[in-house]
DNA sequence: AACACTCAGCTAAACGATTAGCTAGGTTCA
DNA sequence: TGAACCTAGCTAATCGTTTAGCTGAGTGTT
């Protein structure tokens, strides 16, 4: 690899002026410029981020820390990430914590280590503790995505959890249904957490209230929803109808309602939080909360690379975006059959 | 940040010592080792990668390079090696050429500047001549992961394109249709041509072959194959069972089936290659090939690692998995109904 | 006692960029 | 004419590591 000194040798100049062209840093003589640009080309240049690294105390890079990169509504911020990071001159490293509080911890003085310039976090634990390792060291430009932890000064990008759970199950009531049970996620989380309590208040504004077995808790994943749907199906007195925290989920609870050779929405409606991709093939349609997942994770990525140009003179941001409805086939009037 | 500097003078030794220390480098006397260690632990210090990076020539980053983030099969892909690569101590950088070479040109070169130790590529064109910039400059350790390309030196792992093709319409071809149409990738890849070309040679040993207008390519989108579906199923006169080059695409003409009011596999069978997360929540339950992602991805990892550490010294390997049936109730006999 | 070895640990030169501070030549103006 | 000021470009220090090569004390041999 050719290195700047041998552009600065081949053009003539000196290493400065070389990186004086390279970053406009400077004033340079049209002719000099000229053959610095052609000593570049010759020598088929490009300086080494390392060495860039190094001198400035930065990496161009972003870390995005996921919770679960085997949830498909993780691997779509993934790839809204990705374009997102890209268009601001970035890359993106990948880290997959997989729920657990430990993995999280090395990841980040991993991600310290690496030097990346901030950092997208989906926490896993509930407290960010572990994030200032000093307390008199600049903390890392971060930002919680999705979910969010106690006392924590970082800016915030999430979605009204608690209305999500109120849309989609209000639909259902307002179906006629009374007995709606519902398969949560893990309630420390502010997303299983939050999602149930709308659901919750829903119910309470029309004097309703779950029966306590309709209600059960899983992780975000398939095949935890399957069993817990299968398991809550299989009372022979069910609800009619269950609210289910989230996409993946809801295609358990699906196969689940399949495998027990029930029907939907004729014997059971289901409605959902969030969607995955490939949910649209699916039939019945599923009825759902949505939220703008790439415009969060845009807005993300912006808030992050604001914070990092521009450090801790701007105070801390939390902006919540707001699900909203999309009806499918998936639920149907009470007592249809 | 404290600095090594800051360890050795805490330490009261020079920060050759410290590097020994760290590295394992150099024989070290116990006392000098655990006041090395014990002042490491108090200033809380961690090398700085930046440095290391541009003194030892690597960065400890391996790029993974996927044709289109937005597919799900490839998420599975993002998810699998941002694990085996973490394991062999490195992190994952992620980019999305998006089956754009001019993109993957751009990423390539950014690869390069991040001085990335290893690439994981799912190539876009037809050749992977921009990878060597320059002819004797030494070429950036490549692992080709499921597509292959003309004349490249780089390893390769695949599947075998011909046999899943094969497979997946043997069984179609058993249930007793004839009239057999496809749904291909775009066959100017090796996936999109390798698959299409196994369906054939099934037919041919049949003695049969496709009607032209039952073949239609398109591109691995679920969208795509939505419509390619639709307008090939809008023939009065149609095939009774398709072959579907991926499982994205198998959700889009499932959708494209649902939607002109027909049924699978009553009015039609459909088999398809490669499986999507949240495929299993599918009903019916897609017959399809299936390629073990994950040793798939291990091994692609590995062959990295290994020609990282050794170099050219290694020949070049194209490692070969081998599809398997699965089967489900996508597909039922000829003129059941 | 003189010599050759070992060995632990140190000094200082890299790696490849950026940048503060300097220099030498050219203008401007009294 | 010469002081004061610009200007374009250079010199050299610096970022935080690694590592080749050195030093000086200790050991063993004759």
């Amino acid at each position: 690899m050719a290195t700047i000194k041998d552009v600065a040798r081949s053009a003539g100049v000196s290493t400065a002026t070389v990186s004086a062209v390279l970053n406009d840093s400077a004033y340079v003589s049209p002719p000099l410029r000229a053959r610095v640009l052609a000593a570049i080309r010759d020598l088929n240049y490009s300086p080494s981020l390392a060495a860039q690294n190094l001198k400035r105390g930065r990496s161009q890079l972003i870390a995005l820390v996921v919770a679960d990169l085997a949830n498909p509504f993780f691997s779509r911020v993934v790839w809204a990430a990705e374009a997102a990071v890209a268009a601001w001159g970035y890359s993106l490293v990948v880290f997959n914590s997989d729920e657990k509080p430990e993995a999280e911890q090395r990841i980040l003085s991993r991600v310290r280590m690496l030097s990346c310039d901030g950092v997208l976090l989906v926490p896993v634990g509930d407290s960010t503790k572990h994030l200032q390792r000093d307390p008199d060291e600049k903390p890392l430009p971060t930002v919680l995505f999705g979910r969010t932890v106690e006392d924590d000064k970082s800016d915030t990008i999430t979605i009204d959890n608690i209305s999500a759970g109120r849309q989609a199950t209000e639909y259902l009531l307002d179906l006629g249904h009374t007995r709606v049970g519902s398969i949560t996620g893990p309630l420390h989380l502010t997303t299983g957490r939050g999602r149930l309590d709308g659901m919750l208040a829903a119910m309470k504004s029309r004097g309703l209230a779950p029966e306590p077995r309709d209600v059960r808790s899983g992780e975000f994943r398939e095949d935890a929803a399957y069993s817990v749907a299968r398991s809550l199906l299989e009372q022979q007195d069910r609800p009619t109808a269950l609210y289910v925290a989230s996409g993946l989920m809801a295609l358990g609870a699906m196969r689940a309602i399949a495998d027990l050779g029930l029907r939907c929405p004729v014997d059971i409606s289901i409605a959902s939080t969030d969607t995955i991709p490939g949910i649209g093939g699916l039939r019945p349609r599923l009825t759902r909360t949505e939220h703008p997942l790439v415009d969060m994770t845009n807005e993300a990525v912006r808030l992050l690379v604001d914070r990092i140009r521009r450090g801790g003179e701007v105070e801390q941001r939390n902006i919540v975006f707001q699900p909203s409805l999309v009806v499918g086939d998936s639920c149907a009037p009470v007592g249809l059959r």
